[in-house]
Formats: structure tokens, sequence, C-alpha cells
RNA sequence: GGGCGCAUAGCUCAGUUGGCUAGAGCGCGGCUGUCACAUAGCCGAGGUCACAGGUUCGAGUCCUGUUGCGCCCA
């Protein structure tokens, strides 16, 4: 083999190599991590959770920028030698599959969701997740993404499913799961409930509309209630009750954007400041058509109208304009009203009106079948759409002289992301995590100041975030009224009423006692369900309210809606259990979990919690029984920053609650003290990473977030299409700075018609430019080998010294920016060290005497293949190309600098990450070698400004006193210099100036241009003046001699002296030209 | 409404305890088919560091305020 670098092809074509370079990666198992080392103390484990993507898509560019920073932690430490798990997996994202399913099927079959039956639509959605998931995968794989591909995870595989029943289960059992009847952001188009991170809000055209309500005085049980007159509100010191005909029925006007909701109003609302409260006190109003009379309450919240604001700051409030200072009270159909009734509970109440009147059905259109009893002549809106009620309202109002106008009105409405659909704000029963309890909340934030391993985010101030969410917290929603997704594992049923059969005693107030208990079907229900428990230990329980009976089998939850029904959890997924509930007259919730409830448990199920046997069994893999144990905690994770409080606060929750107290997971302590999983830690567990890390968001170059609607997203695969993988994930390396948004100018390839960017440039120069560089380095070893032992530090010329240096700093940068988390560091590191210093002056430097010098050729060698280990982590392909071409030239190390050999299978991607002893750190060299630059830089201007041709050899005459030129045989290759000579030119020459010494050139041309001679040294004079104006004025400044330190002053002092000398030299050279 | 971030060269961004005569890549101008690389090399031009105050011997950096843009939460 006389010249293996000739393998190396002219260029870099990433398609060539990579489906060769991942199939040797796979063959080899090079990503799958063994827990085992772990537990028996082989190894430290290093552990990152991937994000699971949404099956809903394919991947975007800022998945792209995700995953490549995983891949390059990941990929770095599993060469610094931990035991490292990179755990993939996709997300079956609930509302959001289905949404786009649901589409898809009524744009190909003209059908809905609802003209299958619920199992064949899940079928639907689970060949659609299939599709993707797989699409996905494919785009992980082709950008190099070193994920244990053998243990993908989904997190509606069997294996995440156990895990979403057990929490569920725990969660149940411990009281911290419970039904309420809440109002939720309601999809009327999807009809499920929607989270608040599923809404966006949207500015809309409405207006306010002012109702008249009539005043009446509340009336007796059954008795009709009394208009009030205005004469009877001028005794009561109504302000301007006076104006209005005493004889006629009083009213007041309520502004609202929503008419229609009116028949679920339940008060009316006034600000206790209002000159009108005290006038109204006992009196209240009478809904037009329902007949409702409900109380008139005083609140601080209600705005005060403009003409009765206190203060400036109440004047300015828009809302002044718009207000009459009444408000009407409709907390089953708004947030605000519902906290007003709930703080007004009492009065509500006493008025015997629910707290809550639903006047909608599911759809949105009015309904009386949904908890309104009262509806009287309002009948007429039954069955109406949202807008048509509307209309409707402001009709039949108007019609009776009770609709006083509308002011237009813009205001931000919720809309679901999903449908587009406004949100309402609806009135049902869902299933809640009592997240505010402090085992779950207060442990997320206590997880940021534990001692021994505290969750740290990086940038730090993304910590406030995340604090102050769980300071805030409310109880979590985890019901969703959809089809794809975990179902509820509860099963319930109606309870009849308790039975109260007389004892015959009296109790202590003296009244009759009673036994209280079950009816004879209850009771056979209970018997069934306690036979079950038996019969399934630990894995179904039942819980009752105010029952009194039978605590010690089930649980009892107070503040639960309980009183009517039986539910029963379980948390196994069995039809035999399913078949005997059936029999007991239990059917299955038929919602489904929030998707985040399954991705909370992430860390947990993906590593087989609660029972690694199991899944190790289901999952055919043995070491599944170890990974829990082995790798949670885990060590970062990576996301971005919408995220923080959507996963990364849950995942927190889930894991402190759900794993012991104490589960070190570490090799340190023996199996036989690891805390059995299937103890809950209830907030004592520990937090499921170490760091987070949040990236930046990649916007367009309008600062626009990309989107399939803008039209401004770039398709990953299209960038490895046209530049190769490593170019992509180099450029966005070198991106990734610790800002909130990085904005990537987007273009249409005019060849291709697809966005692109050309930042990307950037990654495939860059790969080019190490391809040529390893390509030169292997055809010089190829005919001088480079020597198998390692050379003195002698043998090693300044050039080899100072790479070696400069390597030594890299390594050490880039080793303090991963640990950091500064990715662009990191890239710019790399991109200085091969480009500048390898590349231009290096190798350059070298080119003459690397043939003769056996230490240069080791420490050339020892260099490239220390960059190619560097940038493997970001460059995995080009460098594990190189990497087994560089096989060829074995070679000695230069002292102090390690390079251990892959592990195994030769692959790059299994060596040891590079590691330079202090003592390669050498300054002198440095200095040597900077001088030198300068005194080359200096050089190649005057060639530039002379316009020297490259191949043309010119002579430098060093000044009078200096016997030899620093680095002269550098100096003459790297400037193109024929000679040094100490005589002086013999013809025409130029003088130049390099730290501070005076030398001339000859030989430039045959004639010197003195017009560009003259040009060069005014511009030289003048940049000199401007820096001595400079410092001569900081050291005349008086403060700056006294109070600066004195090596700075020293430093300005140096600085001006040889300013003023080289200013002087140019300035005597530029009056010697004629 | 609460919290956070950004504003530095034409563009995209660095600039971590104040010491800066403010850097990089792209783009721009000049020269170069040169022998690893034209996806290259060499040289160069280009900035009132958003604005206004303040602290300091010294401010891109710290403080206060203003303007504009953006994000998260409610």
């Amino acid at each position: 083999m006389d010249s293996s670098a000739n393998e190396l092809p002219k260029q870099y074509r990433p398609s060539e190599h990579e489906p060769r370079i991942w199939k040797a990666w796979t063959d080899a198992k090079a990503f799958h991590a063994d827990p085992g080392r772990v537990l028996r103390g082989e190894a430290a484990p290093y552990c990152v959770l991937i994000p699971p993507p949404n099956v809903t898509a394919a991947l975007h560019l800022g998945h792209a920028l995700n995953n490549t920073l995983q891949d390059i932690l990941v990929r770095a430490h599993r060469m610094m030698g931990f035991e490292t798990l990179w755990m993939p997996g996709t997300d079956h994202a609930g509302i959001a599959t289905q949404a786009v399913v649901e589409k898809r099927v009524l744009k190909e079959e003209k059908k809905r969701r609802t003209d299958f039956t619920r199992e064949a639509f899940v079928e639907k959605i689970q060949a659609f997740k299939d599709e993707y998931e797989a699409v996905i995968t494919n785009q992980l794989k082709a950008m190099g993404c070193s994920c244990d591909w053998d243990r993908q995870r989904f997190t509606m595989d069997e294996v995440c499913a156990s895990a979403v029943r057990e929490a569920f289960f725990r969660l149940f059992k411990d009281g911290l799961i419970y039904r309420g009847k809440r109002l939720v952001n309601w999809d009327p188009v999807l009809q499920t409930a929607v989270a608040d991170d599923e809404c966006y809000d949207e500015e809309i055209d409405g207006a306010f509309h002012y109702l008249r309500y009539p005043l009446v005085h509340p009336a007796a049980a059954g008795a009709d209630p009394q208009p009030v007159t205005w004469d009877e509100l001028v005794a009561r010191g109504y302000p301007d009750a006076s104006q209005h005909p005493a004889d006629q029925p009083a009213w007041v006007t309520v502004a609202t954007t929503r008419p229609e909701t009116y028949l679920g109003d339940t008060a009316v609302a006034l600000n206790p400041h209002d000159p009108r409260a005290k006038a109204l006190r006992g009196l209240s109003v009478e809904l037009p058509l329902v007949g409702r009379v409900i109380p008139i309450i005083e609140d601080a919240y209600v705005v005060l109208p403009e003409r009765y604001a206190r203060t400036e700051e109440e004047k300015n409030d828009p809302k002044a304009a718009m207000a009459t200072g009444f408000l009407k009270v409709t907390p089953a159909h708004d947030f605000n009203d519902e906290k007003l009734g709930l703080a007004h509970r009492a009065e509500i109440e006493a008025a015997n009106l629910p707290i809550y009147i639903n006047m909608m059905a599911k759809d949105g259109t009015v309904s009386d079948k949904h908890g309104w009893n009262d509806v009287g002549d309002a009948h007429i809106f039954v069955g109406k759409k949202r807008e048509e009620a509307r209309k409707l309202v402001k009709q039949e109002f108007d019609a009776r002289g009770l609709y006083e106008g509308n002011k237009p009105h813009r205001h931000s409405v919720k809309h679901s992301d999903r449908s587009k659909a406004i949100i309402e704000p609806y009135l049902s029963d869902q299933w809640y995590v009592k997240v505010t309890d402090p085992s779950m909340a207060k442990a997320a934030n206590e997880a940021l100041k534990e001692k021994k391993r505290p969750l740290e985010f990086f940038p730090s101030r993304y910590t406030k975030t995340y604090e102050q969410w769980h300071e805030n917290i409310r109880d979590w929603c985890i019901s969703r009224q959809l089809w794809w997704g975990h179902r509820i594992p509860v099963w319930s049923q109606f309870r009849d009423p308790l039975v109260h059969t007389p004892t015959g005693h009296l109790d202590q107030d003296g009244e009759p006692d009673f036994n209280t208990s079950l009816s004879e079907r209850d009771s056979g229900i209970l018997n069934g369900v306690e036979e079950l428990m038996k019969e399934y230990p630990g894995q179904i329980w039942m819980a009752v309210k105010n029952s009194g009976f039978r605590p010690e089998n089930f649980n009892l939850q107070d503040d639960s809606d309980l009183d009517e029904r039986f539910d029963v959890v379980c948390a196994v997924d069995d039809p035999s259990v399913a078949g005997r509930l059936s029999q007991l007259g239990f059917t299955q919730d038929p919602d489904v979990l929030d998707t985040w409830f399954s991705s909370a448990l992430w860390p947990l199920s993906t590593m087989g919690w609660p029972n690694p046997e199991a899944a190790a069994a289901i999952t055919r893999d043995a070491s599944m029984k170890d990974l829990l144990a082995a790798f949670n905690p885990t060590t970062t994770l990576c996301t971005a920053r919408e995220i923080i409080t959507l996963w990364v606060s849950r995942m927190v929750m889930f894991n402190r609650y759900f794993l012991p107290e104490g589960w070190p997971g570490s090799a340190a302590s023996p199996q036989s003290q690891v805390p059995s999983a299937s103890a809950s830690g209830r907030g004592h567990g520990p937090a499921p990473f170490r760091d987070v890390f949040i990236h930046a968001v990649i916007q367009d170059g309008e600062g626009r977030k990309m989107s399939k609607s803008l039209g401004n997203g770039v398709d990953p695969l299209d960038i490895i299409a046209t530049h190769g993988t490593d170019a992509m994930r180099f450029t966005l390396c070198q991106m990734a700075t610790n800002t909130q948004d990085v904005r990537l100018p987007v273009i249409k390839d005019s060849a291709t018609g697809k966005n692109t960017s050309p930042k990307f440039d950037l990654g495939r120069n860059f790969a080019t430019k190490l391809w040529n560089a390893a390509k030169f380095a292997m055809t010089i070893l190829s005919a001088n080998p480079a020597p198998q032992e390692t050379p003195s530090r002698e043998s090693l010329s300044l050039a080899d010294k100072w790479m070696l240096s400069r390597l030594h700093a890299a390594i050490s940068t880039c080793d303090k920016a991963l640990k950091d988390y500064e990715f662009s560091v990191y890239a710019q590191t790399m991109y200085s060290l091969l480009w500048n210093d390898f590349c231009d002056w290096y190798l350059e430097a070298i080119k003459p005497s690397v043939a003769s010098n056996p230490g240069t050729r080791a420490v050339l060698r020892g260099t490239l293949d220390a960059i190619l280990r560097l940038l493997h982590p970001v460059m995995p392909f080009v460098t594990e190309t190189i990497f087994d071409a560089l096989a060829k030239f074995s070679g000695a190390a230069p002292a102090g600098l390690s390079l251990t050999p892959p592990r195994r299978s030769g692959l790059l991607c299994l060596a040891g990450w590079p590691i330079a002893d202090a003592a390669l750190h050498d300054p002198h060299a440095e200095g040597e070698f900077e001088k030198m630059r300068m005194l080359v830089s200096a050089i190649r201007e005057v060639r530039a400004q002379h316009n020297v041709p490259f191949k043309r050899k010119i002579t430098l005459h060093p000044p009078s006193g200096m016997s030899v030129v620093p680095s002269a045989d550098l100096t003459s290759t790297l400037a193109g210099l024929e000679a040094i000579s100490h005589a002086g030119p013999a013809g025409p020459s130029v003088t130049f100036v390099a730290d501070t010494h005076e030398y001339r050139l000859s030989n430039l041309a045959d004639e010197v241009d003195t017009g560009a001679e003259k040009a060069r040294l005014t511009k030289l004079v003048a940049d000199l003046d401007k820096s001595i104006a400079t410092l001569e004025g900081r050291l005349n400044n008086p403060g700056y001699a006294q109070k600066a330190p004195p090596h700075m002053v020293q430093q300005s002092k140096d600085q001006l002296a040889k300013a003023q000398t080289e200013r002087a030299t140019a300035a005597a050279a530029l009056a010697a030209l004629p």
C-alpha cells in the first residue's frame, strides 16, 4: 500500500459515507448501553432521555438542534469512558395526533371520527403513528443520533402503559387523584377539554352588549317577586334614580361580550365602593324570560365605571370606559365568574341557587339537559348555536325594552390549537392530580436545593421560571375526552343512597339515632370488588366517601365527588378483571389521560418502572431489569424553554413521588441496599436528572417561529441531502449560544425549490477543510511514516511545540464548554483550532521540514488524531471516515498527549477522549511563534500592498543590530522569502515595522511602487497616531496613575513606547521616499 | 398583570469577576489556477456597542430610566 491517502477521494461526499458508517456503528452495537457495567461499578453512568418527538409530524430543524446537542453530549461522554445511554422514543401526543388523523380521514374518506367505532378509529391512528414513528426514527438515524436504538420506547407501548396504570393507581390510592366538576377549556368542535397550552389567544372584533336586568324584591319560596320602582330607589338614595319615571320598574344594566350566557347567571356583582351599592342591598334582579331571581353581590373585583372611578388608575383602566359597574356572574361559563361565584357561595346558595348553572351542551348549543332546570320562557333559546342564541337574546331583550345597545370591542379570545374553535369555559366532570400537594409541587422546588444532587438549570435564569410555576400551580386536569391515549383505568357506576335504619336509641342531642348502611345492591357490588381486590393484591383499589363502612378496605376521600358513585381503579390490564367489573355493573371511564401524564413518567417508564422484571420479559431483554437502578436519575435533559412547565416540572414531580427516598441508582451501593422500586418516595425520591439544559429556539431571518403555515420551515433531511449531516450538525452547534432565540435566514433553493439557509455552508466548508487537511496529512505520512516510538521533546520544532500547546488549550476549552453546555464555544474552538491553527499555520509551517523530522510527524499524526476525536461528537460521520483511514498510519502520540484506542471494532465513536498534560502548555513557544506570526503578517501586508506575485521570492533585511531573525526558517517559509540578508538592499527596497524593529524588503519587483508605499506608510502613521493619542490621554489622566492597578499603568506605558517607536520608524521611512 | 430575554459591522452572532486600540463567520473590495483544500489562500475596507443619565481613573460590560422587538406564565 504505497499511498493509502490516495484512497481518499478529492472531496468529502457525505452521502457516500454516511450509510456505510451508520452500518458500522450499528453492527458493532456501539450505542448499546450495558447497565451491568454501571451496577458492577465498572463505569460511571451517563444518561440522556430524548424528549420524545410527537408522532404527529416529521421532525423539523428545532428537533435537529435539540437532538444534535444531545448527541454531542452523549458521544463526548461515551468517549470519556462513561457507560452511556441515550434513550430514544416517541410520544403519542393525544389530541394533536387524533386531530391530524381526523382531518386526514375527513379529507380522504369524507368521514368523521363518529362514523367509526372507537376501536376502529384508534386503529387508524395507530397506523398513522406507525408511519410517522418510522419517519421520525429514520430522521434521527440520518442525523447520526447515537441512541440506544434497541431500547426505543413509545409512550403508549406495553411497557409505558403499565407504568401509566401503576402511577395512576398509586396516586389514586394515595388520594392525589380525584374527580371534580370544574370549569375547563372546552373545545366544542372536538368536544374535549383542552389544556391552556393547547390554546392560543387571538383578538376578535366583538362588542360589549348592555342588558337591563329588572330589580326585584326577593320573594318567599313560591311567591312571585315584586318589582322595584324608581321612586323606591330614590328613597334608598340611589344616585340619579329621580331621573327615571317614578312608578316604573327599575333595572340595572350589565355589560357583557356574551349575552347568551345570561341564561346561566347566578348573581350580579358590583363594587362595594360603587355609590349605588348601598341602595341596592337586600334587592335582587330577575333574569328576563328565565324568571330566575339572583342576588346582587359586592366584590372589589368589579371594575368601577369611569364616572365613579376614585383614582387616576381606576379612571385609566380601559375597562372603565366600557363598564356599567354591574357584572353578570356566570360561574359555569367564565373563569373569573367562577371565582366570584365561589367567593360568594353563601349568598348565592341563600337564594336557593346552585353556584353553577350550565346552559350549554357539549357542542356549544344552548341546552336544558346539562344542569339548567328553570328554563321558563327561555325555552326559545334551547337548541340554538352560540352565535344564533346571542342574536336572539339581543332581539328578545330589545323587544322588552331591555337592550341598551352595544359598543364595539376588540378583545382577545382563547381558541383551540387543533380545531381553531373558540374555547368555551365549560363545566364538566374531570380527573385531577392534586399537584398542589406538598409531595408534588413543593418537592419539585426542593429538588433545586437537594444537597446531594441539586437540580440545576442551564442557563440558570430558567430556574426562576420553574420555581414560579410550582409556586402558582393549580391542580392538574388530566382527563381528555379523546379516543387516542391511555384510557383512564377507572371503572365506575352510580351508587344507591345510603339506607338509614332507626336504632330506637337517642343520640347525645336527644335526636333519634340511625344505623347507616349500604343498599343490598351496593353491598353486593362491594363484596364483589373486595373479592377482586383479594385476587389481585395491590392492583385494584376502590375509593369511597363519607360511607363510614369498611374503612380498613377502602380509603376515604373527603374532597372528591364520590357521593354518587363507586370508582374502582385497576393497575392491571386484564380482560378477565374487566369482565368481572362489567358483571358487577361497572363501566370504564371513556376518557383518556392528558399526554403529559405519560410523558411525565418517561424517566420511569422507559426504564421498566414499576416492574423491571416484567419489562424485561415484555421486551425480551434481560438487561432491562437493571436499567432503572443503573440510569435513573439520569444526567442531563435537553429541551426548549416552553417545555419547562409542561414536561420538566411534571417529570420531577413524578420521579420524586414514585421513586423511593434514598434511591441511589449508583454503583457505590450494593444492590441489596437499593430501595425497592415498589415503594413510593412521595416527594422524597430523586429528581429524574441533574442538569436541565434549555437551548435556543430557531427562528427564521425575520425572527419568526418556523412553521408550516408561514412556509418558512426547513427540513433537516433537505439539509442533509445538500450539505451532509455533519455540516448541518456543526452549523447548529455553532449557533447554539445561550441566548433565547437564534435566527437562521431562510431562502428558497432555486434548484430544488426547497427551503434552506446559506448558514449551512459554514458546516459544509468546515467538513471539506477537515477532509483536505487530513488527506494532506496522510499523504505526508504515507511517504514518511510517523515514528512508533514517542519522540523526545527536544526533537520537536517550535511549530510542533506551538501546535501541541494550542491543542492543549483547545482541549481544555472544549472540556469546559461541554461541561457548561456552551456548545457554540465548543464549535468555535474547534473551528479555530482546525482552520486557523492547524491548517493556516501549522501545516504551512511544517511543509519543508516534516519529511526530515520524525518528531514533527508524530505531532502531525497525533494532532490530527486528537482533532478527529474532539470533533467527533459534532461531526461523527466525516471524523469516523477519516479515523478509519488514519488507522493505517499508526504512530506514537507525542509525549503528554493521551489517545486511547477504540474499546472495540476500531471505531472512533468508541475511542478515548483526548487528554493533554499540562506540560504541553508552552507559553514560551506560543510567544516565539506569535513573534514570528507578526513578522510574517507584516511581510505579507507589504507583499499584498505591492502586488508581489505569490511565486516571487523576496529578500528580508533585518535591522543592523539584529544578528538573528526570530524563527528565520518559519518566517522564510510562511512569508515567501528567498533570503535573509544582513547586508543592506542592493536595489530598490521597502521599509516596514514589526514589533518596533525596522526591516527592509527587497526584490519585491523590478521597481518599487512609491505610490503604494506612500499610501501604506501614511495609513500606518495615522493608525499609530490614533493609538498614541488614546494611550497618552489615558496616562495623562491623573486618576489613572493613582487608582489603576500598577500593571495596567505599566502596560499602557509599554504600549505607548512601542507605538511611538513604530511611528518614528514609519514616519522616517515615509520621509525617505522620493 | 407577573416573570424573563434581546438590541454590538450589510447579515448571523461572540465579547463569563469593568482594563478594548471591540472580535468571528458570511457578505463586500483587491490579488492568486498555487504544489491538501477555489466549498481555497493572502491582503483589506467596514462599528457613536439602541437612546438618555449615573457610578468609576476607566463602561459594550455595573446601576437607573426611555424606546423598540421577542418569549414564558396568568
